[in-house]
DNA sequence: CTAACAAATGCGACACAATTGCATTAAAGA
DNA sequence: TCTTTAATGCAATTGTGTCGCATTTGTTAG
């Protein structure tokens, strides 16, 4: 179960880190000039997830879109914050602000899905 | 451009009127007592959700779900609540808590899509 | 009541995202 | 270098949602 270093883990990797946003998959495979198969790209993002370096946002498109984690003290995962799309150029981002938000009595919440949707700072 | 009453726009309403919660298509058509088409389902909603009947909700699956919106004074449909993903039952709810947020500057917001998921009042 | 128009439907095909099984390749430690 | 098994490529598969087109049916005008 240990993970090992490949070329395509790496790839991933360096492109989220270049563009700065959430990306889909079929949009990596296009920033990334090497030659992998789609399913290798979405088993790397899925172990990237599954191991906190990356956070999957699902958007009203019903795509995932993958951005890196910044990994609190705790090392614990946070995908506490709302993300926006730009209906203008498209782009997924993450915001810097919290979701805050109260439940009913009982309930309890362990993971979070908020994307707002408008238009983006660059295109306003 | 007129809509028309149908057998299966009412049936529609009625299974959602009746389950009280967020429903995908395929749940819906097994909660009518009719055979109907998927497309003509998928129309119906649609429809609705332009009408401003039902409000539609992307959850982390993917799927989209459908609710009944409680139109405010205005008419005006508001999808700017919080929508619930029980991890035990599988239900999806609409909660009565307004989703808050703050933007960046030059940001606006057109509408949203918020999902926490975890265990619901019935399940803790 | 009937005819005419167009909205709604059924059906099949399609588009697309994402996953899976299985054979093959290659990373990492001994 | 050898062994182990994680990672990959490929093709097939699953699942959601849409679309074109022929047909049906709700609505309204005469
Ligand atoms: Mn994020
Ligand atoms: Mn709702
Ligand atoms: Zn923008
Ligand atoms: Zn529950």
């Amino acid at each position: 179960m240990k993970r090992r270093n490949t070329p395509t883990k790496e790839a991933v990797l360096e492109v989220l880190k270049t563009a700065g946003k959430a990306m889909s998959q079929d949009a990596i495979e296009q920033e990334i000039h090497m030659d992998i198969n789609r399913a290798t790209i979405y088993r790397v993002l899925n172990r990237f997830c599954e191991d906190g370096v990356l956070h999957r946002i699902v958007a009203d498109d019903g795509k995932q879109y993958f951005a890196l984690s910044d990994k609190n003290d705790n090392n614990k995962v946070s995908d506490n914050h709302f993300h926006f799309k730009c209906l203008a150029c498209d782009t997924i981002e993450c915001l810097p602000n919290e979701v805050s938000f109260t439940v009913p009595n009982a309930y309890s919440v362990a993971h979070m899905n908020c994307v707002l949707t408008g238009i983006c700072k660059d295109c306003s």
